[in-house]
DNA sequence: GCTTATTGATTAGCATCCTAACTAATGGAG
DNA sequence: CTCCATTAGTTAGGATGCTAATCAATAAGC
């Protein structure tokens, strides 16, 4: 998350420019917003997500199992590589959604070592009820601030 | 942070806006591309900072203190209302940037409870070394990440 | 002037991320 | 077949964020 409420003005970074021959201006200035926009929306739907007993990490294991219905399930490493996510993580998020009865983990016949992660029922059903929340708060955050103040 | 690697196509966003008619796909897919883009360049500046033995939001604690030079150094409090996070994050924060000699804090003459909090000159040094390789970690993301595929 | 509310900062406890090290199962080389 | 490298997953320990509760100093009410 990029914490920094107000941005440097055009004419701070130029001022930077100065010091530092090799810095792209304009650049420098559409990265700081991209940085403060996306971890304001971050925060919304962080807030979203902790509502509804969630996190931003648990829905989007849900939705990557979501996605593939054609596999029966994905094993925790196809989730950490489709998620951007260290391994570690991948265990202690499945173990929660498991726990909350989002996910199944059960072991895989063709591998000892390997667990088959599916949704269940309730899951599939938390997914379908947070999505349009999800997207409204996409699309009011995107329509208060994609104008020429952003 | 946003870790989905690969965002949705905006076929199967359309399929999702067909389900959800309140849904507005384009901003979807936008917010989704600034979220991943913002989080990618997150991962290079956090990376960048951790080899040089800081933070981002340690970074930003020396920004935020060296943009007001007129000022004798700014407050715990300040510091939270300009950085967007909370005050336990500013006391540690600070108490880590001390011990490592970048700043100093000094009670307040006016106010028993506040900290007057400054840079030494080894914190303005290490911002000044700092800033170049941060601006060219910005231009060259976003050179590679600004045009059509982004 | 004394009591109470507010404010600056810290502490305590929790959540979530990371890397490094570990266990257990698989699979290939000889 | 046996040994060893690789792979799946977990555990352990550390960093960094949060909220709620606490302590101390200031400010405000009567």
């Amino acid at each position: 998350m990029f914490f920094l409420k107000d941005l440097p003005t055009r004419q701070m970074l130029q001022r930077y420019g100065a010091c530092y021959p090799g810095m792209n201006t304009e650049a420098v200035a559409a990265a700081l917003n991209l940085l403060r926009r996306g971890s304001l929306l971050m925060r919304e739907l962080e807030a979203y997500f902790t509502a509804h007993a969630l996190s931003q990490t648990r829905f989007l294991v849900l939705i990557v199992i979501d996605r593939e219905p054609d596999r029966e399930g994905l094993l925790a490493s196809e989730i950490a590589d489709r998620l951007d996510v260290s391994r570690p993580v991948v265990t202690d998020t499945v173990k929660a959604l498991a726990a909350a009865g989002l996910l199944d983990s059960v072991p895989a016949v063709e591998d000892g070592r390997a667990k088959r992660i599916t949704l269940t029922a309730r899951g599939q059903a938390v997914l379908a009820d947070l999505l349009p929340g999800y997207f409204a708060i996409i699309g009011a955050f995107m329509a208060r601030t994609d104008g020429p103040g952003a």
